[in-house]
DNA sequence: ATTAATATTTAGATAAGGCTAAATGGGTAA
DNA sequence: TTACCCATTTAGCCTTATCTAAATATTAAT
């Protein structure tokens, strides 16, 4: 039976995140960036992943992840999901103070315990920020999504998901009132800079930059 | 600042839960025997330890835990106990199928999440087993308590905590109805063994040897 | 008061996970 | 094709936490 130690789980999920954005070789240096490992670390680390079989390493080429560690890495994922909906929903966290301690409660090993919070919460099938939460068999559900910004004048959407989860984003973003849920209608866009101003909740005007609305994915309603 | 490192912690908990029971020095021995490892590995750990100052070590003659110490270890037994509440409160384990995980979730580090858990159970003072939950300061409110087996004929009383928390003795215990918060009155005892006949809750007649009486602890109400 | 038994510590290994410094592979520019 | 640069790997070392085997201290028994 596969056992991965702490340190494996993150580097597998890390490799797992990497593969998901793009290309399919990840490189030592990306995941020494990643880790904020040294790249000698990861040379070391890839190996025993490797020997484990959640990975396939050839040496100077980088990696790519096996059906076994997609799995793997796919339970780590929906064990992390899970954790940030509790502390959301149930311990009132900010949206921008669960990401660490959902980093550590992930490494938990009880497959009762999962189970049974995913059940607590009433099985949801998204994050607090919109990701995708796998299902005990590693299947996602993921929903058509695009850039707010890549949206028309007078269009209407929700907001699922960010990019960038950097703590000042999310801050930023709970001030503005464009959390996770919120609808969105772009009432007009400058078109030398590519800003936008639109309406939160039928309620708030905001005006917003293309680089920031680029961050922020939604699912288009109309 | 003091920084505990996984298995420093649970050496810690280990002689913190020995000294509560009687003597006042634990020996390197005993330890071994809680912990699972060789009394050399023990050895090592009480060097660190007592580097880190939350024990008094002196070769050869075991260790008591000095104030720090003992500080560091009820705030692991606090977010033990609390996990163990919500764990059966919220995620409906049975009694005897806690243990093992709050044994991993007692070592997240986030106060908040401690503080916010705490709120989120209705600031608890008991676990499921009765024994009582420190609070953030380290202080504990605990309740004059005595084994079962030394109850007289016709006294009565209610279950707050058991001795012995094996699984195996959780479920026996569950199986005759004897669950923490139980009322129970001496009906009659056995001179020549020391077996007892109780009433449990007012409906169940129940014979019990004096060895499980021993590990039943109980407050007197009558 | 010695000796025997037992408890404890020391010494030396191992494995995981990290580091630095040195060696090596691969890609690119001339 | 050769030289050079950057990415990567190897080698060697550190720390934590474990082990076994050997040495030593304490305690108990005669």
């Amino acid at each position: 039976m596969l056992v991965l130690t702490y340190a494996e789980e993150n580097y597998l999920k890390a490799i797992y995140h990497l593969s998901e954005g793009g290309q399919h070789n990840v490189s030592t240096n990306d995941l020494s960036k990643e880790m904020k490992t040294k790249p000698a670390s990861v040379s070391d680390m890839l190996r025993r992943l490797s020997e484990k079989e959640v990975i396939n390493y050839r040496k100077y080429y980088g990696v790519t992840i096996t059906e076994m560690g997609k799995k793997a890495a796919l339970q780590i994922v929906r064990k992390h999901r899970l954790w940030e909906v509790f502390l959301v929903e149930k311990l009132m966290f900010s949206w921008d103070e669960v990401h660490d301690v959902a980093e550590e409660l992930e490494h938990i090993k009880s497959q009762l315990l999962i189970q049974r919070l995913d059940d607590f919460l009433g099985n949801p099938k998204y994050d607090p920020h919109g990701d995708p939460i796998p299902d005990e068999y590693g299947d996602v559900k993921s929903r058509p999504r695009l850039p707010l910004n890549e949206m028309e004048i007078q269009e209407s959407g929700q907001i699922v998901a960010v990019r960038d989860s950097s703590a000042a984003f999310l801050r930023y973003l709970d001030k503005v009132g464009a959390y996770i849920g919120a609808r969105v209608k772009i009432l007009d866009k400058v078109e030398f800079d590519g800003s936008l101003e639109i309406l939160v909740d039928n309620k708030k005007n905001l005006f917003m930059s293309k680089d920031v609305a680029g961050n922020i994915l939604v699912i288009q309603t109309s």
